[in-house]
DNA sequence: TTGTAGGCGTTATCAT
DNA sequence: ATGATAACGCCTACAA
């Protein structure tokens, strides 16, 4: 853009029309008469004019952008929501922008700012833990906003959409203890920096308690979300000698890891160990075998985010939370366990 | 931001100095006396001062900002080539800013106009394949424009960023035809609209021919990128009766798919067929089995354009266009065919 | 239906 | 080292 594109001046000049004339043909094109707005439109496309973004942003005092804040998008199920976000918002003329915290658990107060700056009309938030401070920023500019994969009422009175993490995990250890097992092994993320990491295992525990079972800490895991992660943890949970007919791992990229791994220590699924995962992803019943999981509403968190929010800002002032279902999907890698069936 | 965010000049009023010395203490702060610039600055927490990027924009005329078309980033491997671009850019203080075209085989010239509206300061677009209008309008605006996943010279003189697909093609044929291969199928996507698919089939197809060897129309399938994709396209095989000891798939998604289909039906792998992806993504190692691939620079294609563009955005001219090398990565789904171990 | 003109919040140039 | 003041390109009342 360094010489100089092409203004509305210059086009208003040569469809012999005022810079206001230009400007509405462009954005409210029913207010001119035909031949008009048809003359004008013309002259656009002949000069390649483009609209100014900025300035428009700066007479309008809107961007039709809107921002997120993602922490840890690279190996996630994040990316999901972010397509649902994407989509719905494209429909409605706007943009998203997003904007990674460059530390996961450090505040998104920074990532708040770069989008405040780029004077997104509105924002999403990932989870339900924020700098107060942020929270103050949003609301001192009077900026919409909705948190996602976060539920409404947890100690919280902002917008919120998302699901129980807690049933999720609750779903998988009921499953399991129907089927039998009673000795567990779980691969997960940080419980003490990833909410819902927390709130999978809670759930899961809690049903396990139910029936006197229980989760040893030597069957315990907690890693990053990734493949090699998930295989890791797999060796690892084999070199201590955890005993275990059910291996239940906290994503989609753990479990697929920890298949891997169990094929390679020659324990079949699920004839030595029954596995489930969260998050019924794209790929879980491509998996060898295919991958009983938790279905996880995550595009659904998008769409419904973007919608709340392209209503607010049209002046909707309806409350906006939404708690959406969790359902577990039962597939093959998930049975009864056969006793003494482990291979040492 | 509707009701008034704090401005650069109520910043200048409570710390007593010019918006001018407001505006300096943001950007170079290095020209303020010690004193002034710790005044300022604190009036600028106060208030939570943020910037007005459109503002700042207009008056400067550059927004830090990079755009990149890239389609299909949904099921793909962009999203790898992004997070490269995103990385590097980031260090470097700017800013990426994606666009979709609306349709995967139709022009990219909206959704270049949207980055345009938006003022980047450069343009990242994926692909040799362009409208020239396209082109043209990078040229009358002079901004700094890179390809990517693609090779220069291919009767095209703009810079490009990528690796050569055909040589790609040939690593597989050449290693499958030496391991004593002679009859194939391949999965891949349409050869008609994706140039990169269309490569590799041709350079696999150029290795087989140089052994006599042919891959028969009965053997081949053109489909989406998915793991369900590559699932049904092997069904699909079955079911025409198609005769291989070996399985190419035009990428991992489809390898995947691939794989589970195959185990579906009882097929072996590698004993009854071997099978190759291509791009040696993050969860080859971690298929059953772990899957031999040709791995591709993905995220050095992202890596080297964005410090190509950021460098010519400080004045550097340099050529740009790069080929980077691909390779073959031999794991355990590839074996010599055992004659006639294919099941019916 | 169309033209006119006053901002929008910064940056950058010139003085001082 | 700091202040004053034109742009920057467009939108949107308001007027005609």
């Amino acid at each position: 853009m360094t010489p100089r594109a092409p203004s509305l001046e210059e086009v208003a000049a040569l469809a012999g029309v005022s810079t206001g004339t230009v400007s509405r043909a462009l954005s409210r094109p029913e207010l001119l008469a035909e031949g008009t707005r048809t003359r004008v439109l013309a002259a656009v496309d002949r000069l390649g004019y483009v609209r100014h973004g900025a300035a428009r942003a700066l007479a309008s005092r809107r961007t039709r952008t809107i921002g997120a804040v993602i922490p840890r998008l690279g190996a996630s199920m994040f990316a999901t929501t972010i397509r649902g976000l994407q989509r719905v918002l494209e429909a409605d003329g706007y943009t998203l922008l997003l904007a990674h915290p460059a530390d996961p658990s450090a505040s998104s107060l920074p990532a708040l700012t770069t989008l405040l700056e780029r004077g997104v009309d509105a924002v999403v938030l990932l989870g339900r833990t924020h700098d107060p401070a942020l929270f103050e920023r949003l609301r001192v500019r009077q900026v919409p906003y909705v948190l996602i994969w976060a539920l409404a009422g947890e100690a919280s009175a902002h917008p919120a959409i998302g699901f129980d993490n807690r049933r999720a995990g609750r779903l998988v250890g009921d499953h399991l203890v129907a089927l039998g097992h009673r000795r567990f092994a779980m691969i997960s993320a940080p419980t003490q920096e990833n909410e819902r990491a927390r709130d999978r295992f809670l759930g899961f525990v809690e049903s396990l308690t139910s029936v006197g079972a229980q989760l040893p800490e030597a069957a315990r895991i907690e890693t990053q979300y990734g493949y090699r992660e998930g295989a890791d943890a797999v060796d690892a949970l084999i070199a201590r000698g955890a005993e275990f007919t059910a291996l239940v791992c906290g994503n989609d990229y753990l479990a697929v890891g920890a298949l891997a791994a169990l094929a390679r220590h020659g324990w079949r699924v699920p004839h030595d160990v029954s596995v489930v995962g969260f998050n019924d992803s794209e790929f879980a019943p491509y998996t060898i075998p295919a991958l009983t999981t938790v279905r996880f509403p995550i595009e659904a968190i998008g769409e419904r985010a973007a919608s709340y929010l392209v209503e607010r800002l049209r002046g909707d002032e309806r409350i906006a939370s939404v708690e959406l279902p969790v359902e577990l999907v039962v597939r093959d890698s998930t049975t009864t366990p056969r006793r003494g069936s482990l291979p040492r």
